[in-house]
DNA sequence: TCATAATATGCAAACTATTGCATATTAAAA
DNA sequence: TTTTAATATGCAATAGTTTGCATATTATGA
């Protein structure tokens, strides 16, 4: 169970309400971890429950009370535990690769046009990347310090990208030169 | 739901038992696609409630009966439905680069160690893909024509423990040089 | 002015996956 | 000879995720 540790590690940065960790899931870690509203709100709820997080409810007129989540010392510990672990290597499950295997039932055409779908996606997030590390790049040696070890996260984003993208230009050369069905 | 659509693949490739699919999914599409016997079992009752699959129960002497399940017309127009439809691209949910996120509460020897041992658990992959793929690269052009759209799978296997490979070697190396704590 | 998007939170039902338990045979290794 | 691994199947409880619904305000654009 890991969206906790990934709420943790968001609070332990900065306080927030749900929905300031939800565009921080997106903003920051949407390549390595995703979580909808309805988890978050969920998780939240269980996490303060079980004391690893505690909340200010901030009355604002008019709208809509917003709570304020922070980490706990208890929290904290339990984050640091958990960063030491060893976990298991991750499950993977990819739907487009499952269809590709079974590609020869359906007409050669089908399988472009979902590859480039694919291709398009991947660029445009590619993209996103480059900026980012462009923006983390141009720092002076001396503010880059505290954005190190998420630099390298985002490493990791750019070399995925770009090696889905190596990958389906293979295909595309594949299905372009022979008749696979 | 996928794993019904990729029960539905094995078994449109040849008929066989829940033990046997099971052994497919670890032989064949284990890096893209995961299942354990219980999830299995399970998905292949519901799928026979809902006729995508028949079964014959083979009685052997002594040993427990076996189930032999094929695919039904119905499970074949079902899976040639879901290769053409359009999926939302893969959630991603990966625990490794969330510590790596936060690793600055930890000591840099806990990530290193981390890391060496995801590096190991790559490369013994990498080396499993490199040698089926020699296999396959061995072929007559005429016996590879069945296998194309199988190995382009394999190629991308390849390509990302490749990668996570040389992000490993990335992150040593910033880990080395610099205080990340 | 009306519609849409963003902000802000949450419940309930359905679906999917994991963990633990349970059983029984055969073959190979210690 | 005893234990372990592989073959072979399955249920039940728990955990986690997705989908649909529900509400209410503010700001922006058509």
């Amino acid at each position: 169970m890991s969206l906790k540790h990934a709420i943790l590690v968001l609070l332990e940065a900065e306080e927030g309400s749900g929905y300031d960790l939800l565009k921080r899931f997106q903003a920051h870690l949407g390549f390595f971890w995703n979580a909808s509203h309805q988890q978050i709100y969920l998780e939240l709820k269980k996490m303060h429950a079980s004391e690893l997080i505690r909340f200010q409810t901030e009355h604002q007129a008019g709208k809509p009370n917003k709570k304020t989540y922070s980490i706990t010392e208890l929290g904290r510990d339990a984050l640091i535990d958990w960063i030491q672990s060893h976990g298991k290597p991750n499950k993977v499950n990819d739907a487009l690769l499952v269809k590709l295997y079974a590609g020869s039932l359906v007409e050669p055409e089908t399988l472009m046009t979902e590859l480039q779908l694919h291709k398009k996606n991947q660029t445009k997030i590619l993209e996103t990347f480059k900026q980012l590390e462009q923006e983390y790049l141009n720092l002076a040696e001396t503010d880059k310090q505290p954005y190190r070890l998420p630099y390298l996260t985002l490493r990791r984003g750019i070399i995925e990208k770009e090696g889905w993208l190596q990958w389906a230009d293979e295909v595309e050369t594949e299905l372009r030169t022979h008749d696979t069905k």
